[in-house]
DNA sequence: CGTGCCTTGTTATGTTATAACATACGCTCT
DNA sequence: AGAGCGTATGTTATAACATAACAAGGCACG
């Protein structure tokens, strides 16, 4: 399992990567990839790092695609409702999914000093505790917070 | 590991433990559990549910203690800083530590029925993928939402 | 062609959080 | 006692994040 984000590759890939793939699971699913939402998507994929809503919603605002915040939400919950991105809890930010397409379970590693976010997997950590409690967990949010290794190198 | 919470347990004892352990950190180590600080956990305390800073802020107010946010989160800020509460990330919420004075790693079971919170501990999941990232982790938060014993019954 | 559903546009407001500066309090050192 | 210092509190203002509610457009399907 790799986390894509941080280590050098090919970005442009990365993007046509996800929007073909949103692309094809909008058509299979009967959901539209409109022009706000696809922008959105592709806004999100322009770099690793997570945007916050408001960041997203200037952009749009630039390219004259809408200027009030609940466009920009509406757009971000389509997105995360459908896999297509992932919110940062701990940064109230959004993210394009690094496995486009994929029934998963995100993790998180977030840099705290350049704001990149990688995403990878990990078992959910809390079963034997939420059973002991009798407690059904529906999602699990795991996210941590640290240094890339560039932001390691030069703080 | 019991995830303290959702079961029946003796609860002003939960309260006693955790202000006189916070008493005896604060002692140790220099810090001041001024009235404020110290309501601010006790309100925290009467609950197992997760509090928002401004749910709080209107405790202290209704007392006379202080009625602008900066109160609110400068007390919060200081309990959390020092063990005594944690913020949970997915309420943007706080919750009084269940495990005082211990140097522990929490990870917690919100019911999204009743908002209670248990708080139980988790080996961090993701040292495996950031070693091969290179990321150096310096918290990790864990967050599973779902349902309590109580909630699965009657939704 | 009209009805229904989804999407978008817009206004307004609600909620969470912090910057910045002023004041007060307690301690120690002389 | 009084000066100096560090921590805590008081207050104003505003930043940042998020959604409720309603109006209007567009498209598909019968």
């Amino acid at each position: 399992m790799t986390a894509t984000g941080f280590d050098r590759h090919d970005h442009s890939a990365c993007v046509s990567d996800a929007i073909s793939s949103a692309e094809q699971h909008c058509a299979a699913a009967d959901l539209r990839l409109t022009p706000v939402r696809r922008r959105v998507l592709e806004i999100l994929l322009e770099s690793h790092a997570a945007l916050g809503a408001y960041d997203v919603l200037a952009r749009l605002d630039a390219e004259g695609l809408g200027s009030k915040p609940p466009v920009a939400y509406r757009a971000l919950g389509f997105l995360v409702d459908n896999g297509f991105a992932h919110r940062i809890e701990g940064l109230n930010a959004f993210i394009a999914c690094a496995h486009p397409g994929a029934d998963h379970a995100p993790a998180f590693l977030i840099c705290r000093g350049c704001h990149k976010v990688a995403e990878t997997r990990a078992t959910a950590p809390l079963g034997q505790a939420a059973s002991q409690a009798g407690f059904a967990i529906e999602q699990t949010v795991i996210e941590a917070q640290g240094l890339c290794p560039a932001c390691q190198v030069q703080p």
